[in-house]
DNA sequence: ATGGCAGGAAGCTCCTGA
């Protein structure tokens, strides 16, 4: 089974990407982050003809994620329990016996923003959401764009990224507290190229020079770790023309 | 310290992203 997260900022844009994508990659269950589109205009006929069923939770111009996958899901939620939002950041779904979990975490935009008590806030409901799930359900994957470089490794200058939005101690702790419920970052049971990176600036020439961070991420519970066989961050899309700023990655299970 | 790039909504510019 092949479990991909993406956010393709802007469906529409990347539509083609993605089709072209799905067809090689032939992933089982893809999230997807910031696809900005109402549900009424999401292109559900495309991917039904490229083998995808999809559900989605979107809105307009911000935010929205979705789950493909090419078995049925079932048990379908799109908002996390006890926190009230109006932007479309979650939802969970269960393929082929895994529970899978789309998030999109807030950005944060800077340590002094409103945004980052609210990346905070969101992240500690998150870890809340995650206690309850993986009660109910042992084989989970959280799938997503997290806004949350985990270590030094993730960046490619931690110095210059140190305490600010995305590597700052708070999120990164946040982080650790979601692997503190057992999860592992699949990526990082693998042996990976240094420098590995999930996304990369639009300016200053950033995926050539490879100045990215690591914010995408796939964490399996402790039962589905055990099925893990490969990770791997998928460049090719972004090296494409008018790419995402973001690359999937995609991880393996037996 | 700042800008740079991209998408969307709206519209001759601003907000948001990361």
């Amino acid at each position: 089974m092949k479990l991909a997260t993406w956010n393709v900022n802007s469906l529409n844009v990347r539509l083609a990407h993605l089709l072209d994508w799905l067809g090689r990659e032939q992933p089982d269950v893809v999230c997807l982050q910031e696809t900005k589109t109402e549900d009424a205009n999401f292109p559900a006929h495309e991917l039904r003809l490229a083998g995808y069923q999809a559900l989605f939770a979107g809105q307009k111009a911000y935010n929205g994620v979705a789950i493909l996958s090419r078995e049925a899901a079932s048990d379908v939620v799109a908002a996390m329990p006890g926190f009230a939002d109006d932007q479309k950041r979650v939802l969970a779904a269960t393929v082929g016996g895994v529970r899978v979990l789309c998030t999109y975490v807030p950005n944060g935009e800077s340590v002094e923003s409103e945004k980052y008590r609210y990346k905070l806030s969101w992240l500690a409901n998150l870890r809340i959401w995650l206690q309850h799930e993986l009660k109910a359900y042992a084989q989970l994957a959280l799938l997503g764009d997290y806004n949350i470089a985990p270590e030094e490794r993730d960046v490619h200058d931690p110095r210059l990224w140190q305490g600010r939005v995305l590597f700052s101690e708070p999120e990164r702790a946040a982080f650790r507290g979601l692997l503190g419920l057992g999860l592992k970052d699949s990526f990082r049971l693998f042996d990976q190229p240094e420098r590995s990176f999930s996304w990369w600036d639009y300016r200053m020439n950033a995926f050539k020079r490879n100045l990215g961070l690591r914010i995408d991420h796939i964490l399996l519970s402790q039962d589905l770790s055990g099925r893990a066989r490969g990770s791997h961050i998928d460049k090719t899309v972004r090296a494409l023309e008018r790419p995402s700023d973001h690359a999937p990655v995609i991880t393996e299970l037996q």
